[in-house]
DNA sequence: CTCCGACCCTTTACACATCAATGATTGAGG
DNA sequence: CCTCAATCATTGATGTGTAAAGGGTCGGAG
């Protein structure tokens, strides 16, 4: 009731972007939770997502730098090294020291991490597919756009405040 | 150009799911660190995002039990033990034992809880409203119709899921 | 050459999250 | 009454994440 489009009060914003904000955590949260459901528990060869991430960054490119992946993977330093840690330990990657500077290790696929994550990217495609299929093909197009837009609205809005 | 509405190859399909998941992810990572940068730092009264949530649902509706809270925040009832463990030590909260059914234990807000939550929400709406400024009102209104509709496809996904 | 800022990685302490196992309690049926 | 399945909360092991501090290395300014 009442006519539409009239402006739009501070408040009635805020509903607005919090009810957004509360849907993209759940959104996100629920999709994380029924991946891992398919996951880890499926016998073969089985990985967090982290892990997930860490290799599907190095089939990318092999011999990235620590800080190249803290980067790509938007995590910590910190995180990255505990991460390669337990990768090494588990025989999927090791470091390699960089020949021209001592400062940087290199981290690059082992035979069995190859093989990991080679054959967990299609069915991780497919899972995702398949978890979006309660959208049609317009509105995926449409939801990637928006959700596109609103990652590069951060990122310039990141340098900004770096700036400022 | 070209006929529209074709009938999708898998593998395309595959790809922009994939690329829509992974803007998901992204907009949620950057967004989670954002507000999490002028949240916590903030002095005065200071909250992880966890305890916000914790705190959010119980001015919503004091006394719930953990297995509630762990229904409604989307987390493990083990996650809740830990989070409300914490919330008591640092007397924002309190468990009481319900009279009733001695399995249940609730839990209530104390003044400080009270008052931490009370003047977090309003600056947690503004945040949550400017990082979402890159967005216009109508971009706004369709991405939460569009992550709604998803979330929407999860929880009657998961029932059927556990019914097979 | 020497200093010094910048960068890279690690470490520590802590918070959060899962899963799996456990003990306590309840309620329903036999 | 008694058992038994279901529910609730906690615990322990492990993984992931941050922030902050620290040490090693590099490269340029003096």
């Amino acid at each position: 009731m009442t006519a539409k489009a009239k402006v739009e009060e501070p408040q009635a914003l805020a509903d607005v972007s919090v009810s957004l904000w509360v849907r993209l955590l759940e959104s996100h949260n629920l999709m994380l939770a029924e991946l891992r459901r398919r996951f880890v528990p499926g016998r073969g060869g089985a990985a967090t997502l982290p892990r997930f991430d860490l290799l599907a960054n190095l089939i990318r490119e092999d011999g990235q730098t620590l800080a190249a992946l803290s980067r790509r993977m938007l995590v910590t330093a910190g995180n990255v090294t505990g991460l390669v840690d337990r990768a090494e330990r588990d025989g999927l990657v090791e470091r390699r020291a960089d020949p021209e500077d001592r400062r940087l290790s290199r981290v690059f696929l082992k035979k069995k991490g190859r093989a990991l994550i080679t054959s967990l990217l299609p069915r991780h495609a497919a899972h995702v597919a398949d978890l979006l299929a309660g959208l049609d093909a317009k509105e995926r197009r449409e939801l990637r756009r928006l959700l596109g837009k609103l990652r590069g609205s951060f990122t310039s809005h990141d340098s900004e405040a770096a700036v400022s």
